[in-house]
Order: C-alpha cells, then sequence, then structure tokens
DNA sequence: CCCTATACTTGCAAGTTACAAATAAAAGAA
DNA sequence: TTCTTTTATTTGTAACTTGCAAGTATAGGG
C-alpha cells in the first residue's frame, strides 16, 4: 500500500461501491450520475441543459436523454427560456427535491458511518486533506477541468 | 464547501474524469474497469475469474464477457486450472504487462501532477489521510466491504 | 451411480454512451 | 427584409455494458 497510485485505485473503488448503494430510496433506485444531476439542478439557479451537462462533463446527447428519463420519472422538468427558446431551464419536481434531499441525508449518514471508524483528530486531517486535494485537482491540467 | 457530502461529489467526479483519460496508450482505449481488471491480475498469483470478480464488486457475468473482451484485444490469457476444470486462471500477456505497467506509470505521472500543487507537508498530509480514509471504508458496514 | 454444489458461459433485455445528422431559434450580414 | 451562420437541443444509429435467468461442465458427497 505504498504506491501512490494504489492509494487512488483503492479509494476510487470504494467510491464507486458507495455510491452503487448510495442511491436507493422509496423504491427508487438512482444512479450516481442521476444523483449528480439532481444534485446541480438544484445547487444553480435556473440552469440551462447545456450549463449542467458541461458542469458535469457529460456529452450533451447524452445528457438530454438522461433529462428525458429523469422526466419521465417525475423529478425534473423542463421549460423553455422566455428570453431565448432555444435553452431549456430545468428544474427540479416536489418529488425531485425531495428525492435530491433524501440522497443527500442518506449520503451524508454513510459518510458519518466511515468517519465514525476514525478519532476526531483524523476526521478533522481528513476532511481539510480532501479539500486541499480537490484544490489541487482543481489547479491540475490533467483532469477535473470543467468541474466548479 | 462545507458540507461532508458535497466535498466528496466533487471528489468523486473529479476522479472519475482522472480516469477517463487515464488509460489512452499506445492507441489503445482501455476503460477504467479493465484497467483495474489487469491490475488485479498483475497483483494476485495465478487468480481465478471468480476471485477478481469479487475483489472488484463486478457480477461474475459481466466480468466474464469483460475477460473475453480483454483476451480478444490480446491482453489477458485464460487457461482452465490443472487441479480442478471448473476454474480458470488467469494472466496477463506480455502485451497486457506492458499494459499495467503503462497505466500504472500514467497514472502515478498524473498524481504527481496534481501533488505538484501542493506544498511537501500537504502532500505527505494528504497521503497519510487517504491511507486513514481507506482503512476507515475498509471498517464500514456500508460499503467497500469485497476490496483486499 | 445419482444428486447437489460450484465455476463459468450464454440468452436475452434494458440501459448508457457518443458520433453524425436533423431541428429550431437567434443573431448577423447583405 | 431575406440569406447565412451560429447556437441549443434532439433524434438515428450503432456499439458497448450490465445483470438476471437459464444453461453447460466439472467436482464431490451420499
Amino acid at each position: 500500500m505504498e504506491n501512490k497510485r494504489e492509494l487512488f485505485q483503492v479509494l476510487t473503488r470504494r467510491f464507486g461501491l458507495l455510491n452503487k448503494n448510495c442511491c436507493a430510496i422509496g423504491g427508487i433506485d438512482i444512479s450516481a450520475v442521476h444523483s449528480h444531476i439532481l444534485y446541480e439542478i438544484d445547487k444553480h439557479h435556473e440552469p440551462t441543459m447545456q450549463q449542467i451537462a458541461e458542469l458535469l462533463a457529460i456529452d450533451v446527447t447524452t445528457f438530454s436523454r438522461q433529462i428525458q428519463t429523469l422526466i419521465k420519472m417525475g423529478l425534473v422538468t423542463k421549460s423553455p427560456s422566455l428570453d431565448d427558446k432555444r435553452y431549456y431551464i430545468l428544474s427540479l419536481t416536489t418529488q425531485g427535491k425531495f428525492m435530491a434531499t433524501a440522497i443527500e441525508t442518506s449520503m451524508n449518514n454513510y459518510l458519518d458511518e466511515i468517519f465514525s471508524h476514525m478519532n476526531e483528530f483524523e476526521q478533522e486531517t481528513v476532511l481539510r486533506s480532501i479539500k486541499v486535494l480537490n484544490n489541487a485537482m482543481a489547479k491540475s491540467s490533467v483532469c477535473c477541468t470543467p468541474i466548479i
């Protein structure tokens, strides 16, 4: 476990598993991608399709279909912008908001459970480290450019 | 960025992007899943199908097909065990070993680049924190059970 | 010699993805 | 105004991934 790559490989896989389990709420099973879409729509004010797609680094054509699915599930609505009818404004339905909140709670519970296996000092250090790592990745040229 | 969940959401997505870019080597494009399979085969001594599938928490039937693909790509071989003909022993071909090494190098370069945006103290703290986090996840009941 | 267990493979059927081409609205040029 | 270009989004298609159910083949216990 001395190798940097190995360390991150394990981390990546564990997160993958966490995300798989994360989003089964009230009988509805939500994929990680869908949960990220809900999250970003909730976070931004009157976002357009392209905006969210770019933010999540998802191909627009793929994103278009994902939104269609979320609309069919009754979690998202899409209405043409009044200013420019080419744009569609995305928003969460009541059920969508409920789902986003439920996922948030569920994920935080999972994370709390994981953090409960560390002492207070470790918890703080790990959180601070994740922030530092995120910032480093944001500055990096090799990845992660579109995210925030 | 105060929310634990948000912190990890961003981290997860950035890793996703990193993994997407990670594995285009010599014209051959390798998915994250395939790179993990190569990695695990390389790491273990005479592993069987089920062993690796379980390790990576991939459905055996899916894994069976992924191995077929990797065999077609000339990266993996599969030979029936002499002891028990139901088992297949997986191993990397010369090209597969080369690929695994190339991915390892490439990933480490990416990580070095990311780490270059931190000072020495931060680098050490972050690495130590990842280890702590991995251990916590290993102890956790909510995820990650099959990994190592 | 049968019966069950185990390792792995196929048959679907659904879902994801992305390139190319289409549609539709806005903006600029003539 | 009309023509052309740009921009936002959607569809056609085609390849790939995934997982359940059912199948094949080998091993081991009775």
